[in-house]
This record gives C-alpha cells, structure tokens and sequence, in this order.
DNA sequence: TCGATTTGGTTGAAGTGTCACTCACCCTGC
DNA sequence: GCAGGGTGAGTGACACTTCAACCAAATCGA
C-alpha cells in the first residue's frame, strides 16, 4: 500500500488508537530505559558489555565453545560486519579468539578463551538477579506468559513473509527456533 | 543442570525459571528485531532517524515549537550530552535551530525549523502504519492492555527507588513519576 | 558583597553500529 | 580447467552514545 504524504493524495493514516497510543509509549518508554539500565548494570557488575554478553552466551552453548563467524551473526541476528568489528574489538582484549577454519579456507571460527569464560561466569548471576528485580519479581504467571506470546507473535511478524524479506541479512537458514532449551542458564 | 557457575559461593543465584526464561527469550529478541525494523523502515519512508523522529516529536507537541535543550534531555530521558551532539547534528542538517534564552544567560532553545516540520510530517503516517502492522494489527484488546500494563510496571521500577537514584541523570522534574525519598543515597 | 556551589550547556575522545565496498575462496556449468 | 557467480569475512568512513572534563551564568551563604 501507499501511504501518501500528501494532503492532496488522500493520505488515509492509520493512526493508533488511544488505548494503543498509551501501550505504544508505555512500551517504548519502558524498553528504552530497561535497555539502558541492563548495560549499565552490566559493566557495574563485570567489565563486559551486553554484546559481549550475546556473544559469549552462544559460545558458551556450544558444545567445543567455537563458532564461525557467520553462525554467530545468524544466531543474534546481528549483522556480519558488526560481528566482525565486535569479535575485533572482544579479541583485542582477549575475551576470544580467531581461529582458520581448515575445511572452508574463507571461513574462521571465533573461539571462547579462558579469559572469556570466566568474564561471563562473572557476569552471568548478576545478569540474571537484575533481570528478575526489573521484570519478573513485578509479573505474575499470566503477565509472563503474554510477555512471551506478544514477543513471539511479533517477532514471527518481523521474521517472517514481507518483512523478512526486507531485512534480507543472514536469514539463511532461520527456523525461527522457539528453542525451550530447558535450562534456567542464562540468555543473550 | 550445571548452571552454577559458582558452586562453592553461597550467593544463590536465582536464575530464571523455564517460563520466565523463554519469556525473555522471546522478549529480548523481538524488542531487538522491532527496534532495528522501526529505524530500518524510518530511514527507508524519509530522511529521519528515530532519534531525529523523536526530537521533532517533542518539539511538535509543544505549543511554540521551542524547548530549552535539558528539558528536551529530560522528555527523552536522553543524557544531556547526547542531546547536544544531536542538536548539533540536526541542526547541521537544518533540522532545528538553536536560540539563546534571555531570560537564563546560559540556556538556549531548540526551535523547529520550517524543514524539520516538513520532515515530521512526512515521516509519522508511515511511521503510525508500520506500527500498526508490525504490532497492533497482531494483538487483541486484552494485549494491547496487557502490554501497556506489564510495560508501566517496569518503567515504574526503573524510575523510582533505587533504580532511579542509580539512574540520577536528569530526572529533575520527570513529570511521570514521583521519587520516593526514603531510599536514601545508593552509591552501590 | 564575594567566594563557593550549582546549573545549563558544550566539547573531545573513545567505544559501538551501519553501510558500502573489497578480497579471497568455494562451487557449478561448460 | 576455468569463467562467473555466490559466499565468508574484513575494512574504512561515518553516524551515534557515553564519559569526563570544562565553561559560563546563576544562585547560595555568610
């Protein structure tokens, strides 16, 4: 659909509704401030940033803790430049490191180090005591089981049909894991 | 589950029950594929950032179209020098201008230009539509409540106590919320 | 009245994310 | 084999965010 401009070109906006507009800036206000707070608490409790974060949590899930670089990106649904430039950055101070890949000559695997596991063996209880201070210490079962079902319906939305094909990244091979992975460990 | 990554520290972690942890899967991964959609879809439909879309929001819904910087830093709930490094920036682009106040000799304004309100103008529709399509057009009622409901119980954690006190940045006369004192000062 | 402190705002440097581009390698059809 | 296209990954430039330091005007306190 169009959504003309112009006053002359019958604009017909679907603006929101007064219930959505309160939800949306509710929404939009909260998640800003909880982004903010998260790193922030964060690199008070360790020296490593909520992507480091990400990407050591997916190297910490895989079983010989390596990961090719692409994987990764697909993974966190990150662009493969900035996982490029962050895996740079994560390696300068040696959280991880590079590794050739010998079955695929353009490939490389990033690599867990020691000194990685032990920044998210540090960093992993505090994220996780935050993260029930601020959300779920203040949700009863219902509240979180819609927190999940309003995240899953709009996330299968952004990922799925016209809208992935927009995003046209690194959607491979994306099965859209609702992976229960069934663990109480601590998440990306 | 070895997810004790301390086992001879007493803190008792708590981690996140299996619900609660596929919740804030889900959650975390849609606010991450939403927000890079929304800006995505912004830059596509006009020549705007989100951060620009919400400065010129601000400034729209005030009656002469000025406001003095902080003020604007405490709407957003942005640090006082990412406003000025955006200003700047905005106004480098004609976006905005900046104005000396004269009764406060170290204030200045911002002031929407007649570009920046073009601009606002042809942004919001399509913003509005993507919106509803990418989550109203997905939730009933009851969601959209519970959405709103779950969304300004966090927020109001976030901005009161201790939390807000951690905070401390500009939260001069947030008129949204209301600061309890008895926290007392916590620096930890 | 005058120094001390607070407040409004800017600046610079460093870390981060995105875009567009490049390079090297893999694979397929011929 | 080998040309051409696809894929894995890195790079540089630029936009954005944060932090700490700074400045100048305003206000407070004795």
């Amino acid at each position: 659909m169009m959504c003309q401009l112009f006053p002359y070109a019958e604009p017909v906006t679907r603006w929101l509704e007064p219930e959505q507009q309160r939800a949306w800036r509710a929404y939009v206000r909260m998640q800003g401030e909880l982004n903010a707070h998260l790193s922030r608490q964060m690199s008070v409790d360790s020296d490593i940033s909520m992507a480091d974060f990400a990407v050591l949590v997916q190297l910490t899930d895989t079983p010989d803790e390596r990961v090719r670089v692409l994987e990764l990106a697909r993974f966190l649904h990150w662009e493969k430049s900035r996982i490029s430039h962050h895996v740079a950055r994560m390696e300068k101070r040696g959280l991880v490191r590079r590794e050739n890949c010998r079955s695929d000559g353009r490939g490389s695997f990033v690599v867990l180090t020691d000194q990685g596991r032990s920044a998210i063996e540090e960093a992993a209880p505090a994220h996780a005591e935050t993260v029930n201070k601020l959300v779920f210490d203040l949700l009863d079962d219902s509240e979180v089981t819609a927190l999940r079902e309003i995240s899953e319906k709009i996330f299968t939305r952004l990922t799925t049909g016209e809208c992935a094909a927009v995003i046209a990244r690194c959607d491979a091979d994306d099965p859209m894991e609702v992976v229960p992975e069934e663990s109480g460990c601590p998440e990306a």
